[in-house]
RNA sequence: GGCGGCGUAGCCAAGAGGUAAGGCAGCGGUCUGCAAAACCGCAAUACCCCGGUUCGAAUCCGGGCGCCGCCUCCA
């Protein structure tokens, strides 16, 4: 078939052939957290989604321009302030270091950009000034309106018409909104507030228009892909197409694509639920390619219902993996055959994961392509030992794992000191190369009794043995 | 109420007209002192229900039922 990168666009709603405005350039914004509290998951999930997008497209050849925005002014960031007594810009500072360490510990490459509002002030409202001028948007007291009903293609992101909207409950009575629907591109300073100076008076842009004026500030009037959680489509991602079209006349974004939404246990992760798990949680308890290979063992547009169980699943099905790999390494090269069935395997593997990929970015179909390609490895290993072919099937594994940022550690450090950090068992490594090594005089001796009690003892702490022909080894148990 | 989506074996989860990937859990076998790991096999007539289109439907269309998201701050 063609050779095309294929992905959903949720204006669309139809897959589309990924074509630059040039060449191989893919310029991509994705809405980064407005900082007023740790991550949890539904950050890690947006930024491992677009991280493994952007970490494929440079593999197969594509300049990508990367920008991610950290919203640092904001009316959540002023409640929590206003809350704890620490200085709105503290606050940002805090959560802003937290979540890029958080995604860091997640394995999440840095973007190109990584704008702040703060830092856009001037461009933010130049833009709003353009708008004005162009009469999509109103002052109103010391506040700045964009005007939904004077740009025609209001609605066409979420799929509704503001008709439609209206006829919806909840919405807040504002006098000084010409029409219910229409949002704030400016907003006049409130006592204790963080404030700028403007054509309108003092006071901070309102929600949506930084990313609209940073998206173009760095990657121009029209780029290819703009990225978030399907949770933005309405009203961000809608009011941004308003906006910035009503500015440029141009279209804004090629290609929207969005992310599902983490569940817990079924169910929505909210503050009202208090089900919410911080990236710094999960870390605590998984290993960072586990909520990774948990995450994108789904497709990214479904939703992924996060549990303990799934976790620790994705901890085992890992486990396997690290485990082939030590087997591998573990081989003495000496064997002059070769593995014409493994070659096959890989052969096919090779083909099909970048088939997957380029068919929007299926990475849950990768993952069962790989555990294929596992069972074929593990089988060559059994029959042939260390091959020409082996070594080659491992490298191209650990290159498909850099792609969706798994599998980048060392066998023993997965299996063995990770894992005894992160749990605290009682035992060090220490004491467990003792009691092997009193085990395996035992079991010279035949004393099959003697050997089991040590083990069991060692299991009982969290440790599994695996005797081979040469040695005993070790790891820690997956759970 | 409006818009969008989902329902695939015990659990998780890909696939979206051509006869159902993969992971986890379970069972049997090979290997092992016994295990573990690995491999082989079983469970497995797994596609929510009812109609329709088609040579052929989990996949398309219509109608049900159940669940979820958005419409208010959200990744």
């Amino acid at each position: 078939m063609e050779n095309r990168i294929k992905v959903y666009n949720t204006l669309t709603q139809k897959k589309e052939d990924l074509i630059p405005f040039e060449g191989k350039t893919v310029r991509m914004y994705v809405c980064g957290p407005t900082v007023y509290s740790s991550a949890h998951l539904g950050h890690a999930r947006a930024a491992i989604t677009f991280d493994v997008i952007t970490r494929f497209l440079r593999k197969v050849g594509y300049k990508v321009e990367y920008a991610r925005n950290y919203t640092d002014v904001d009316d959540k960031i002023i409640n929590k302030s206003k809350e704890t007594g620490i200085p709105p810009e503290e606050v940002a500072r805090i959560y802003t270091e937290e979540y890029k360490n958080d995604m860091f510990n997640l394995g999440v490459e840095t973007p190109t950009h990584e704008p702040k509002v703060t830092e856009h002030i001037p461009e933010i409202i130049d833009l709003i000034k353009t708008i004005i001028d162009k009469g999509y948007a109103y002052q109103s007291d010391g506040d700045v309106f964009f005007s939904i009903k004077m740009f025609r293609g209001y609605g066409k992101l979420s799929k509704r018409t503001p008709d439609e909207m209206l006829a919806g409950i909840r919405v807040d009575i504002n006098e000084k909104k010409e029409d219910p629907l229409d949002f704030a591109l400016w907003k006049g300073v409130k006592p204790g507030e963080p404030w700028w100076k403007s054509p309108w008076g003092k006071g901070r842009p309102g929600w949506h228009i930084e990313c609209s004026a940073m998206s173009m500030r760095y990657l121009g009037n029209s780029f290819e892909i703009h990225g978030g959680g399907k949770d933005l489509i309405f009203p961000h991602h809608e009011n941004e197409i308003a906006q910035s079209e009503a500015a440029t006349g141009v279209e804004f974004v090629k290609y929207w694509v969005h992310n599902g939404v983490i569940q817990i246990n079924r169910e929505k992760m909210s503050k009202s639920l208090g089900n919410i798990i911080n990236v710094k949680d999960a870390l605590s308890i998984w290993n960072r390619e586990a909520i990774r290979l948990f995450l994108l063992s789904h497709h990214y547009q479904n939703p992924a219902d996060f549990s303990e169980k799934a976790l620790d699943e994705s901890e085992t099905a890992l486990e396997r993996l690290y485990i082939m790999f030590k087997r591998a390494n573990d081989l003495t090269k000496n064997n002059k055959r070769e593995d014409k069935e493994l070659a096959t395997s890989l052969n096919l593997f090779n083909t099909k994961w970048i088939e997957s990929m380029f068919d929007d970015f299926n990475t849950a179909d990768t993952v069962g392509q790989l555990f294929d390609l596992v069972r074929a490895t593990n089988r060559s290993i059994d029959a042939f030992g260390w091959t020409h072919t082996l070594q080659e099937t491992i490298e191209e594994i650990r290159s498909f794992g850099s792609t969706l940022g798994i599998l980048e550690l060392n066998p023993d450090d997965y299996l063995k000191k990770e894992k005894l950090s992160k749990r605290s068992l009682e035992i060090d490594e220490e004491e467990i190369n003792e009691l092997i090594e009193k085990r395996n005089a035992a079991r010279k001796e035949k004393k099959w009794k003697r050997a089991d009690e040590i083990r069991n003892y060692l299991d009982s702490k969290g440790i599994t043995l695996e005797d081979t022909p040469k040695d005993t080894i070790w790891r820690v148990k997956a759970k």
